[in-house]
DNA sequence: TTCTCTACTGTGAACGCTCACAGATGCGTG
DNA sequence: CACGCATCTGTGAGCGTTCACAGTAGAGAA
């Protein structure tokens, strides 16, 4: 018989022996492949038996050449990565990207833009029309990238609200003020009454919109918001107990804590563990992301849950509805309260 | 002037456009972005010129479709990917492993294989030659889908040794037997005698060569084996937890445990407070990975570390000299010992 | 009948690049 | 002087696909 398929790995099938095989032409071969409009049913049927037997699959890189498409997207990460692959919801997005991309039999490149020197190369890799949409990760938002790429006319959805010039670029976004504000409502329910924060960085949407959340709570039941409850860290668990430990200095009696992070909660627990108070009895901890370390830390954390496997499957939806033309949209998600030990 | 360049996104310039522009043919100019042999100094430049007055980046998708190449490599993962987006470890290997190839100016194309259909999809678009090469990560090895790549002739390298038919696979792995006889030998040098060990699963090369180191150590020391300090885990923490319980049941004298991953150590640190055990001081720890659970934990672990940065520029080392027609090759690199409070 | 419309099919002509080849030049050697 | 050889250059062909277009056939309307 044929000796192709699975025997002898010479040149694979083109769509000229799927015609042949199926005894039509190369543009009805091309019409099956492209949804089958305008193929006879028995047209149709012998080209996907053809297929079959000959184990042909389509060449990208001629489709890519004749259609300016290439079928790919990148998912681009800006910034020092260690940030990012140290952070397991990165890993959640990462994976939720890339099968939310296969559904549609999409590849994934995966772009890592830590150096000035990375990021040119990046960008004219991109704007060469390799991929035809980004998805962009990068938590210090206000990034020069998104706006190039969005002046590039390259479709691109943000992860995170990019703050910074209005720019008309897509999002994807947990809620932060309004996790945050059940966060801290759940800490003023449980009885407490010196509520501090430790924040993300305030160029952050996350750092700027929990912050704003615990301040809004505060505000509405009437409590006067303490800037001595109020410091900032940088994400990183060492962050959050170099933090945890000017709160404990300027105000001694605190008796509850809203950390932006459960990274900075970490470091948060082992300040308040070093300068002897309990958790929770002392002081009550909230985290935010719901990440394994919340599960890592002792007591676990309370927390609030970032729908992650939502996040990406919307980022991914909004990319392709770019990619086939579609404004830019901005998708924000609800979180979740989950109450563990630490509160 | 020329209207190109940052200015109108049009088409994209052509190596027609360059020719033109320098005043020498597509040839020369294709002779320049192809290494530049067989060109005059003189030709040389203006071709260069032209490249950066009109911006222009060689179109893969044209290239590849008559070289045959994609210049692209798959990072393809197997298996429930649940377990390595959890490890630390992956991350840093896929962030080496991308790093690495972008110097070589290669995109990384990430491939996930959790279930049977995925597996068919991706092997699919593997043979079709949509990568050159593939990057293999999978724990349970013995997996299927490397001899299929490999018989089906595409290069391929492994991360830790593939178990099982003594296939002709390329692979990079830390010493795991040397690292464990180095744990094993330091635990025994600070005065512990009944030593015990939590294996990983024993189907992969880290299961049974971390065993073996241990085994070995064991008897150079003429100390008997004794098969009760001897717990299986999974790799996950839970299954650390399980070990060190049963650990603890069958031999209670037990004073040092040497555990293959710093993700179940965690749970065996768990299991210890939970049975009132003091770690160091009634038992020490010792882990394996020197992952960031590893500073996680209390106490932090003393753990062997894995040269992941080493590993992931090997794999791809590896790889594209294969890519480029080398035999398959092994290689193996040496692990260390960090000490730290758990032993 | 004849004409129009729809459903379907085949055929060049690209897409942007590399490769093989043919030609041209200059230089050293028989 | 003729010849070989190495260096350099341009040209046509073709990679495998899609797209526009030109058809063909059959059904229904005028």
């Amino acid at each position: 018989m044929t000796m192709n398929a699975t025997g002898g790995r010479r040149r694979p099938p083109t769509i000229h022996d799927v015609a042949r095989e199926a005894g039509v032409s190369r543009g009805t071969v091309s019409r099956v492949l492209n949804g089958g409009h305008y193929v006879s049913p028995s047209a149709q049927e012998a080209v996907n038996a053809a297929i079959r037997k000959t184990g042909y699959v389509v060449n990208r890189h001629a489709r890519s050449l004749i259609t300016g498409r290439s079928d790919s997207v990148g998912f681009l990460l800006t910034e020092p990565q260690e940030r990012f692959f140290e952070d397991p919801n990165f890993n959640v997005l990462l994976r939720g990207c890339t099968g939310a991309l296969a559904a549609h039999d999409i590849p994934l490149l995966l772009m890592l833009a830590g150096t000035p020197d990375e990021r040119r190369r990046i960008m004219r890799y991109i704007t060469a029309g390799h991929v035809d949409g980004v998805l962009l990760v990068s938590s210090h938002s206000g990034d020069p990238v998104a706006d190039e790429l969005r002046d590039a006319g390259v479709p691109l959805v943000a992860c995170g609200k990019p703050i910074g010039q209005a720019s008309k670029v897509s999002y994807v976004a947990a809620d932060d003020r309004d996790g945050a504000r059940d966060m801290v409502r759940h800490l003023l329910s449980i009885g407490r009454r010196r509520v501090g924060t430790v924040t993300g960085p305030l160029d952050t949407p996350g750092g700027v919109d929990r912050l704003a959340g615990y301040r809004e709570i505060l505000t509405e039941e009437g409590i006067p918001v303490d800037e001595r409850l109020i410091a900032s860290g940088d994400y990183s668990r060492a962050g959050g107990e170099a933090a945890a430990t000017r709160l404990l200095a300027q105000a001694p009696d605190l008796d509850a804590v809203f950390v932006a992070s459960d990274l900075m909660a970490q470091g948060v627990l082992t300040a308040f563990h070093r300068a002897g108070r309990r958790v929770p009895e002392d002081i009550a901890v909230g985290g935010f992301d719901d990440s394994p370390a919340a599960l890592t830390a002792r007591p676990e954390l309370t927390t609030v849950r970032q729908p992650w496997d939502r996040i990406s499957a919307e980022m991914v939806r909004v990319l392709l509805a770019q990619i086939s033309g579609e404004d830019p949209a901005a998708v924000i998600l609800p979180t979740e309260l989950v109450i563990r030990g630490s509160a």
